[in-house]
DNA sequence: CTGTATCCTTAGGGATACTG
DNA sequence: CAGTATCCCTAAGGATACAG
C-alpha cells in the first residue's frame, strides 16, 4: 500500500483505499448503515480485528472516516465518513453502476442505477444530502 | 486478490482491478496512449516483467483489454481497453475528480473536471467518444 | 520486442489470546 | 465492546536470466 503518491490522481487514490479492505469499510459506512467496531467485524466478509483495526487507522489517518463518542451508548465509539470520505460516493456509485453491467451477480438498487445513467448530479446530491444528514 | 464477488459490486471490481497495478495499466492504456509491452515496462512506475504479464494475462482474462497484432509492425503485439474496459472510464475520472479535490500534489486537465462538476454526461460522452475512436 | 521461467523477499493479511 | 499484542503464513510482487 505504500505508492508514490505524487502528482498522479489513480495513484493517490491507490495509496489511500488501494487495499483489499477500504472500501469495503467505505462502502459499509456509506450504504449499509454500519458504524460500529463489531459491525465491521461482524458485517460477514471476515475481516480478523488486527486487520480491521489497522484500516480504521489508516483511514483516520487519511481524513476517510473519524471517530467520536457514541453519546446515547457510554463510551461506545461511533464511526463515520468525513466530508472527504463522503466524496468517495462517485467513485462508489461509478464502481457499483460498471459492476451491475458486467458481473451478472451484482444487483444494484434501481435508483443508484438511475442517478448515474441518467441525470446525473441533481441524483446523485440527493443521495449524497441523506447520506450526510445520517451522519452523527 | 482473491475475493469473494458474488452479489456485492464493489466486491466485484475489486477482484477484477482491486490490485496494485492493474488501474495504473488501464490508465496508461486509457489517458497516456500507451499500447506496447515495452511501454508499460518503461513507464515509470517500475513494475517488473514477470508481475506486468500476470496482470496483463489477468485484464484480458477478465475482458478488461485484448491483444491484437500490430499491422504496422510485424508482430508487434498491440493492446487496448475492450468496451468493458473504456466502461471504468466512469470509475477513473471519479477518482481523478475526487484526488484533485484533496491532494495538493494532483493536477487533472481541466476538461476532466469540467465533465466532471458540471454538465457530466455529455462531456463524458464526449471524451468516451475520443478514446472509442483512437482504439486500433 | 514480448514475453517465460526461476528464485527470492516481504508486506499484508489471518488466527488467536488477551486487556480496560 | 473495542480494540492490542503476537505469531504465523502465503500470495503478491520484485529481480534477473533467458528464449522465440
Amino acid at each position: 500500500m505504500k505508492y508514490k503518491a505524487y502528482g498522479c490522481p489513480i495513484r493517490y487514490g491507490l495509496g489511500v483505499f488501494g487495499d483489499k479492505w477500504s472500501l469495503l469499510i467505505i462502502r459499509d459506512l456509506m450504504f449499509k448503515g454500519r458504524r460500529y467496531y463489531g459491525e465491521f467485524l461482524t458485517a460477514g466478509e471476515n475481516i480478523s480485528t488486527s486487520v480491521l483495526a489497522a484500516r480504521l487507522e489508516n483511514l483516520e489517518a487519511r481524513g476517510i472516516i473519524s471517530k467520536a463518542n457514541d453519546a446515547d451508548h457510554g463510551k461506545r465509539i461511533i464511526y463515520s465518513l468525513t466530508e472527504k470520505g463522503l466524496g468517495l460516493i462517485h467513485v462508489m456509485l461509478a464502481m457499483m453502476d460498471w459492476s451491475e453491467k458486467y458481473d451478472e451477480h451484482t444487483e444494484v438498487p434501481k435508483s443508484f442505477i438511475d442517478a448515474l445513467r441518467d441525470n446525473r448530479s441533481d441524483l446523485i446530491d440527493e443521495i449524497y444530502s441523506s447520506l450526510k444528514r445520517s451522519r452523527p
